[in-house]
DNA sequence: CTGAAAGCGCTAACAA
DNA sequence: TTGTTAGCGCTTTCAG
């Protein structure tokens, strides 16, 4: 037989025990320990008291059995390793255990484990889905929309029925960046992004042309992207080996990590920043900070992020029905040594 | 009424519609999604067929209520931020999964938090327990171990009776730092950990003094304890501005992170390793291989330790009554840049 | 090898 | 305000 969780005489502590101990019934012990209904304070501490003496714990497994939902939040993670990354991950967590939820989280190597990471997910009668990686498969987002399942795309907005989306306002972000380099006196712009391109890097190589196209059609400025092989650090700085052939001045790029490597780069290149060309990167990870780079970079607000995110999810957990929602979070521009003389 | 998971007609996706749908009895359904008892071939793919063609997916919860065990493991966790905690929980979660088990995490801003967080993995009636900060309030573990309930501690040794720990080797870590550097000729050595010292700071610096006692007792050498007063790149560049007062030419550090930041600081105040001295540090982070450190370091196999901690956990919840193990898991020398000219 | 029945611990209608 | 009752979906003896 297996064992249950039990006091010192053997017993299994349940609302039951509990029940007994206190002279009540287990639906009024049920009502107390959820703090719902209305009980009376009198009856209410006898329970507490026996609650505390038995060391009652409510069994969250049956509690989500019988409401048919758990208090579970899923979050699909991917490269945690990575210092933006590891920073809204931590976000999340500290935002869903201040709502009183429990995090259930996978980490997936690829894109195409999603599904079946979601749909374990909904073994467990989750509360919402939090993907912080990718796109969510349709099929799968529309099963958890008939399930009343919030499911919420973090940085990446996507266009499926039902499912919400946050992200970093890349296009300010872009723009601001796209500014800074022009008044720091820049004539010949760059994006740096990784080969194929990231959801993120094209929002904001998209947006930072945007904001130069003025300039370009005046013929003040130039632009050129140029791509990196990863997302590395390694390959921010392969791509600065290559960078000098054609003149450049002025480069945004699509994360601090690539930004940080390109620095390395040209600095064994002999190119120092801001003495010889001004760099500005996105995310602001602690790295970015540090001494050998002092990076000017556009901040996201993780805790923002996830905050929305969240929040979204609950909304739709009490409004299944409501139209799909795209929020863009602030970001901000990190001033700090990349950037000049005038920037 | 509460919604339930439904399929096209409305009717919820349970064991029951599968037995219907495939003409045998719930139990058949049941024996045959957990892959236990032995079943007719035949009437395997007839259920098997059925469920995919509804998505029937067992509830987890209902199988856990009945179990008295869910397939959740708890994992609590602290400064998912840093990059070595980052690899190591990211390693814990892909280990897990891999075992077909669910990670419930928790963040813990504060030890005294660690025994709510896993009062509530308990409430979920999880598999395990896995603990990467701290040690666990020796009431709650030895409440899991009454239980059944496994509790690995992480990088940190813990005398608790029933708790396991796996840890990296600290000592032969600690050692091999001492050697390289004598063997680089350094003769005034230092070790930079956190004020108050944190756990494995402590073992480092102990295996390193005790590698370096004949040395000491020959006066071949001297030694000298420096502290920072964070776990962080600054505090590590500002214990670099006060460390030439008194010689060192060698210098061993609790983290990579503090290394770094030393190194930082070092620069700023005009000495360079390897030309000035020689620095050693811990962990092998992505930032310690950089071109502006190349910084010589412990390697710790973050692979090597989720994969020991799962495994004792899973052998300690079929065996609960064997005695506690702790276990160290091999470390390696990264020879960089940092130390020399000899080593 | 398969079915019938019991029960895991909890909560939510409904009654009192 | 509190108790009674009826399941939530699953697994697991115990029979057949």
């Amino acid at each position: 037989m297996a064992r249950r969780r039990q006091d010192r005489t053997g017993r299994p502590v349940t609302a039951q025990a509990v029940a007994e101990q206190a002279g009540v019934s287990r639906a009024t012990v049920s009502r107390i320990m959820s703090g719902q209904a209305r009980v009376a304070a009198e009856t209410r501490d006898r329970v507490l008291e026996a609650a505390a003496e038995l060391g009652y714990q409510v069994n969250m497994l049956g509690r989500g059995m019988n409401r048919q939902r758990s208090d579970l939040v899923g979050i699909v993670v991917r490269g945690a390793t990575d210092p933006y990354r590891a920073s809204l991950f931590e976000a999340l967590l500290r935002e869903i255990d201040a709502r009183g939820l429990q995090s259930l989280v996978s980490e997936i190597g690829d894109e195409a484990a999603l599904d079946r990471t979601i749909a374990r997910f909904l073994q467990y009668r989750v509360t919402g889905v939090l993907v912080t990686s990718g796109a969510p498969p349709i099929a799968l987002a529309e099963q958890c929309a008939r399930l009343g399942i919030p499911v919420v795309a973090i940085n990446r907005a996507v266009a499926i029925d039902g499912v919400d989306a946050v992200l970093s306002d890349n296009a300010t972000g872009g723009r601001l960046a796209a500014e800074s380099l022009l008044a720091a006196g820049c004539r010949h712009l760059g994006f740096l992004g990784v080969e194929g391109g990231t959801y993120s890097g094209l929002a904001r190589s998209a947006a930072f042309v945007a904001a130069l196209a003025p300039a370009l059609a005046a013929g003040r400025a130039t632009f050129r992207p140029i791509t990196a092989a990863g997302p590395d650090h390694e390959a921010g700085a392969a791509a600065a080996a290559g960078a000098w052939a054609q003149p450049l001045d002025g480069l945004f790029c699509a994360s601090d990590v690539l930004a940080c490597g390109f620095l390395d780069g040209a600095r064994a290149a002999g190119r120092i920043a801001p003495r010889d060309f001004s760099i500005i990167g996105f995310d602001d990870v602690p790295p970015a900070g540090l001494a050998p780079y002092r990076l000017t970079t556009i901040r996201q607000d993780a805790g923002g992020v996830a905050a929305r995110a969240v929040a979204l999810m609950l909304e739709r957990a009490e409004t299944p029905g409501r139209p799909a929602t795209i929020e863009a979070v602030p970001v901000a521009l990190v001033k700090r040594a990349t950037v000049g003389p005038a920037g």
